[in-house]
DNA sequence: TATGAATGAGACTTCATTCAT
DNA sequence: AATGAATGAAGTCTCATTCAT
C-alpha cells in the first residue's frame, strides 16, 4: 500500500510562486464576479492563462481555491489599516474613517467579496466565519479601540464601545450599501458617500459626543 | 379527431392555481435553503411534490422559477406591515420596529432571502433591483414617512427622513446581523436584539429628537 | 434542509425494466472485454445505446454499474446447472460435467468473468468474495454432495469430498485454463478438452474409487 | 559552449544501472499493488524516489514499464528453483515442490504478480503470453522433466508428462487458490498448505505410481 | 394537464506525457 | 541525466430541459 502523496512543499507552502500568484489573480477575478458556484475551473484557468490541469498543481480542489482566495481577500482588506491617529480632530476621524470604509465596500469595479462570502456562508461556514472574524469584527476592533481613547480623553461618553462602532459602521451604509449591493444603484460617488457619512457623524457625535460647558 | 379540450389558460396566468402554489412554495423552500446554483429542479420538485415535468408546465426554466419566488417574496415581505401607528409614543414605536426588523432579518430557521438574492444580483440584475424596490426601498419609504409625520408633529427635527429612515434600520443591526449572516454566530436572541435596537433607539433620538424645554 | 433523493422506485427495484437489461447487456460487454479500469461509461453508454446520463438514471455510479454486472453473472453461473443425475455411470458423469465446467471458463468469444472480477478482487474485496461464494464455491458444494452418495453408495471412498471435488475441477483445467486466460491461446478445442478431462477422470478415480472384488 | 559530456547510453541498455533498478523496484511494488490502471505514473515515481520525468528517461511509457516489470518478474521467478534433485523420495519432492508453489501463489502480503497480468491480458496478450511462457509453462517443463526422469527409473508410468505436471499443480491449489485469489479467504497457514498438498500427492502417486509385486 | 424517462452539455478532476532548465 | 512544472485529453458524474404518453 502507498502513502499519501505529500504535497509539493516548495510550491505550496510559499505563497509567493509566481504561478501561483497568477492563479489567485484570475481566480480571484472569475470567482467575484461569478460567486463560488458560477465561477467554473474552466473559466479560472483561462483567466489565469493557465491549463485546467495547472491549477490542481496548486489547489487541491475548487473549494481548496476558493479558500485560499477569501483568506488572501481577509489579509489584504486586513492590511487595509484606516487612519485612527488620535491627534486629529475626532469628527473628522469618524468622517475620514466612513468614506474609506464606504469605499471600500462599494468598489465600483463591481465584484464583491462581501456579497460572494456571504453567498456561500450557510455551505462553507467557516469560511464564512473566518472571512468575518478577520475582516469585519477586525475593523470594528480597531474602531471600537480608538473609541476607547476618546473615551478615555473624556470627549466621547460610550457605555460599549464595540456596540457603538458597529453602530458608526452599519450607519454610514445608509441609503448606499444595499442599492449597490442589490445592483438596484450604480456604486455610490464621493458626493453621495460624503452626504451619507457625514450625516452618520453628526448623529453619532450629538448621541455619545460630551458636551463641554 | 378529438377536439382539444381548451386549455383553461386562466390557470397559468392566475397566480392561485393550487399545483402553482404548491410548486412555488417548495421552491421557495429549496431556492432560500441552498440558494440559486445549489438548488437543482429535482430537488425543487421532490419538495414541491410534483414531478419535474411539471415544473416546465408552470415556469419556462429556472431562471424564471427562482424570479416568481423572488417575486413572491417580495409580496409577502411587503405585506409583512410593520406597526407605525402615531397613536404611540415614538420611543417604543421605534424601538417596536427595530425588533420587528432584526427579527425578520434574522431568522432561527436559517435560508435568507436577503442572502439568496443578494448572491445573483450580479448576474441577475433585475432580481436583485426589484428586490430592493418592493422590500427594502419600501419599507424605509413606510419608515420614512412615520418619521415625516412626527417631524410635522415638531416632535423630530429631520431633514432627510428617507436616510435618517435607513441610518436607524442600519443602526439596529449593528453587532447582530453581520455575525448572522456570516455564519460567525447562531441568530440573536430576543434580549441581544433589545439590547442592540433599544441603543440604536437613544442615539436616533439624541440626534433627532427636539429637545422641550 | 432536503432530504437526500429517494431511488426511483419502480425502476431500480424492478430487474426486468428493458432499458435496465439494455444497460446490464452492453455494460457486461464492455466490462467483460476491457476489465473495470479500462471500460469507460461513455464506452458502455454506446455499447448499450443509450445516453450517458442514462446509466446514472438506474445505477449510482459505475462501482455500482459494475456489482450488477457480477451479480447477474453469480446468477447467470448459479443457473447453469451441471448435470449430478445420480443414475448415470459415474465415470461419464465425471467426464460430462468436467467438459461442461472447462467449456463455461475457457468461451471462445473471450471477455472472461473470471479473470474480470479476479482483476477488481484487491480493491473490491466484498465483489470478490460474492463472486466465489456464489458461483465457484457453489458449484464445488454440489459436485461434493454428488460425491458423498457415490461415497454412500459404496462406489467411491473419500475422506473430504470438498476437497475432492476442488481437486477434480482443478485437474480438469490441467494445460487448458492458464493458457487461455493469460492468452497464451485460443480457447481449447473440444478435443482438448475431452482429452484433459479424461484423463482427470482416471486419476480421480485411480484415487478413489473402491476396488471391486 | 561546454561540450555535452558524452551520453553514457550503455547505461541504458544494461539492465542493471542502479537508477533503472531503482525504477522497475518501485513501480512493481505499485503495480502488483494496484494494478496496471490503478498505477498512476506519480505514485510509481514515489515509490521509487525519482522525478516523473526521470521514468519517461528509462522508459518509453507506462506500457512498457509494465512490461519490463513484467519481464523481471519472469527472470526472478524463473530463478525461484525448485528442488527436483532426484536423489530424495518420490513423494517427499513432490509434497515439498507443492507446498513451496502454492506459498508462491498465495503470498501474505497479497499484490500477486499472477492477478495483476492476468488482469490485463486481453488488454496486452503479448504480455501475458511471455508471462505464461516464461513462468508458468517452464515451471511445468522442469516439472514434467522430473516426471521423465521418475518413468525412466520405472517408478512411475506416465503417458503425457506435462500434462500430468499440470493436473498436479492445479491440484495443490484445491481450495486454496481461489478463495485467496478472490479475496473470500486470507492466504492458507502452513497447516492449510499440507492439507492440500499432501492429498493432492496421495491422488497423484495412487494414480501414476508403478506398483511393485 | 401531468408525468418521468431520457438526454447531452458541461462541471470537476486525474493523469500520462512533454519540455525547458 | 534528472527534474518538476505544465499540459490537455479523457474520465466520472450532475442537472436543466425535452418529449411521448
Amino acid at each position: 500500500m502507498v502513502a499519501p502523496r505529500p504535497a509539493p512543499l516548495a510550491v505550496v507552502e510559499t505563497d509567493d510562486s509566481s504561478k501561483r500568484r497568477q492563479i489567485l489573480d484570475g481566480a480571484r477575478a472569475v470567482f467575484m464576479d461569478l460567486g463560488f458556484d458560477g465561477a467554473s475551473m474552466g473559466e479560472i484557468a483561462r483567466a489565469a492563462g493557465v491549463s485546467k490541469g495547472t491549477l490542481y498543481v496548486y489547489f487541491a480542489d475548487k473549494n481548496r481555491l476558493f479558500e485560499a482566495i477569501v483568506q488572501q481577500e481577509c489579509l489584504e482588506q486586513g492590511k487595509a489599516v484606516f487612519n485612527f491617529d488620535t491627534g486629529r480632530d475626532t469628527a473628522t476621524t469618524l468622517s475620514e474613517f466612513g468614506r474609506a470604509f464606504i469605499q471600500v465596500l462599494c468598489r465600483p469595479e463591481g465584484g464583491s467579496s462581501l456579497r460572494t462570502v456571504m453567498a456561500i456562508a450557510e455551505r462553507m461556514p467557516e469560511v464564512g466565519r473566518r472571512f468575518y472574524d478577520d475582516v469585519i469584527a477586525m475593523t470594528i476592533g480597531r474602531f471600537a479601540a480608538y473609541l476607547d481613547s476618546r473615551c478615555a480623553e473624556g470627549e466621547l461618553a460610550i457605555d460599549d464601545t464595540t456596540l457603538a462602532a458597529s453602530q458608526f459602521m452599519e450607519m454610514c451604509k445608509a441609503t448606499l450599501f444595499l442599492p449597490y449591493i442589490f445592483q438596484a444603484a450604480a456604486a455610490p460617488s464621493s458626493e453621495q458617500i460624503a452626504y451619507a457619512v457625514d450625516s452618520a457623524t453628526r448623529v453619532f457625535l450629538a448621541a455619545y459626543a460630551v458636551k463641554r460647558s
